[in-house]
DNA sequence: TTGTATGCGTTATCAG
DNA sequence: CTGATAACGCATACAA
């Protein structure tokens, strides 16, 4: 209804109100010290008037923000906003507020983003980056907002981050297709210039050497994406191979490629896991609710970010802070895809 | 590196770079009016001393910011996701961030998050409601705040809002099944409080029942929430129907019921669409990833999207600004959940 | 409780 | 280009 001209401050409440501004103030930041009946009298005036206090202002003189953010890498994938949750549940008790941001694979995108927060003075920042050695990273820190690398390791001891053991991971999902009897298997993921593939693919190498199975008989299959649209793309290049050497095992670097695989899979006549056994990564819950429940590589997705909210938090308030790297172990989910 | 005395501002980026404050000022804001030699070391004092323009400072000034929010009801539902990155599209075009809250489906982060961003001056505010109608949503408007709905119909025209036809998304899931058919059909979903879910069940039932079909063939099969688990326990319940009624077709209010039904029927070794054909709504792109591709009602998620920021946008900036509802016109999208 | 004054960092203006 | 200065809205400190 206010229409009026624009931007009611503390000032106009205190006018509306009768009190003297200082008043105004002192019902909004030590409401104890007023008494009951102008405190009311003041609200009412808030109310009234539509007043809405200026958090640049306050912010200006307090030099601290409330809020949290969290860049992720793609805002799709539900990986992300599992984390986001978790980094929620976590701010949610310290009564600070999260902003998510959406760098969508975009170094350029990230970086925009990252100067925004700065200059918003956010208490801290949350990041899921393109490429964790980035420049860009250190500069956030050494500026003095606190940053916490989610989902990725740290080759430097300079910044806090929280991961998972991806070549653990990899590990665990070759280990579990040669338990299965599979002796020719496919890596499917891509571009190995991220570092999640780039660990789960060594993972996946050292189980295979490990187990004395032929280097060659451990195919990878490259993508550009980590897309459902890739993983089917991915399942009629594996249909190309010569039968002799085709894998009857896939392992993919996540579980958009893993459901794309399955689809095509299915959509191509092939059993799954009879034809063709199939092992995700992430473990998403639509892993589980695929019509073939997936087998997939579990991360603690909510610990990751309620741990990563932890470090920033203390990264923000604690002036003893010590910037730690916290791993985090995966743990593969055995469904149908691969123990029809 | 900068460990210095805190807080960096221009006027010691301008001792730094033996200028006068003003030309800091103008090398931000108008570098035109700088000598391309002197503007050079203004922007090296910067990078040497780790200066990061204070928002806050500069909004209190210029009484506006650039970020727009997006207040989403489930920051895990992909078909939010793809809404907001049509605000990101949009938005990016206008030179303005992002900046996505999740209310997780509560009132109160809801109206915390509201309170915060008006605070916070963004310019503008998306938000799918968890009520269309709840009070708070006009305050936001009556105090300056521009602010659009999304996805939700308005009864009242003081609001810009953005939605799809449910009803008629309704028609068409129930008619296709019609066309196939069907004559003993399950409407999921749930609670019935969801305006959207009303909608869609009303279009269910004036489809039905202008087909002639009698009313009590078309069973109402209420969940608590649209999420995948209750999909399943859903296509627990219609197991236990007695054959002679039991629903060959299911119409699921979204494709996170729809994903679950699939999969509890595949499960319980029911085939899909021979033994009981579904229809979801949404079309998220794990619709049509499943392993048996899903029928499902699109909707112009990043045209939802993109249309509501040009709305708040406009409400934003332009003084003769007249609040206007989109309405889309959702599609049905035939796929093998039901075409077997 | 009241008035009043001061500062937070940035931008804009105006005379030199 | 410089130098000085006034806002922006709020929080606080201090004297009455």
């Amino acid at each position: 209804m206010t229409l009026s001209s624009r931007a009611v401050g503390v000032k106009d409440v205190a006018a509306r109100a009768g009190v003297s501004l200082g008043t105004v103030s002192n019902v909004l930041n030590r409401p104890d010290r007023v008494s009951a009946s102008t405190r009311v009298r003041v609200e009412d005036a808030m109310r009234e008037l539509g007043f809405v206090r200026n958090e640049s202002a306050r912010q200006l003189r307090a030099g601290q923000s409330r809020v949290l953010a969290y860049v992720v890498l793609d805002a799709g994938n539900p990986f992300f906003t599992d984390v986001a949750q978790g980094v929620e549940l976590e701010a949610a008790e310290t009564d600070l507020w999260l902003f998510i941001c959406n760098s969508d694979n975009s170094t350029e995108r990230e970086r925009a983003y990252l100067d925004l927060l700065q200059q918003q003075r956010v208490q801290g920042i949350l990041i899921t980056p393109v490429d964790p050695e980035a420049e860009h990273l250190r500069d956030v820190a050494g500026r003095g907002t606190p940053l916490v690398v989610v989902d990725r390791t740290q080759q430097g001891l300079d910044l806090c981050s929280v991961a998972v053991d991806d070549v653990l991971g990899g590990r665990l999902a070759v280990e579990h297709l040669i338990d299965r009897g599979h002796t020719q298997v496919a890596f499917i993921g891509g571009p190995l210039s991220i570092g999640q593939v780039q660990d789960r693919w060594k993972g996946a190498q050292q189980a295979w050497s490990e187990a004395g199975l032929p280097p060659e008989a451990l195919h990878l299959l490259p993508t550009s994406t980590l897309t459902v649209g890739e993983g089917r793309g991915a399942g009629e290049r594996l249909v190309g191979l010569p039968s002799r050497r085709r894998p009857t095992g896939a392992f993919c670097a996540n579980d958009l490629l893993a459901l794309g695989l399955l689809q095509q899979a299915v959509a191509s006549g092939r059993r799954v896991p009879d034809d063709l056994a199939i092992v995700g990564y992430d473990d998403i819950e639509f892993a589980a609710a695929a019509a073939v429940p997936l087998t997939s590589v579990r991360q603690p997705r909510q610990e990751l970010g309620r741990t990563a909210t932890e470090l920033v938090v203390d990264e923000a308030n604690n002036p003893d802070h010590t910037h730690t790297q916290v791993t985090f172990t995966p743990e593969l989910v055995a469904r149908t895809s691969t123990m029809g």
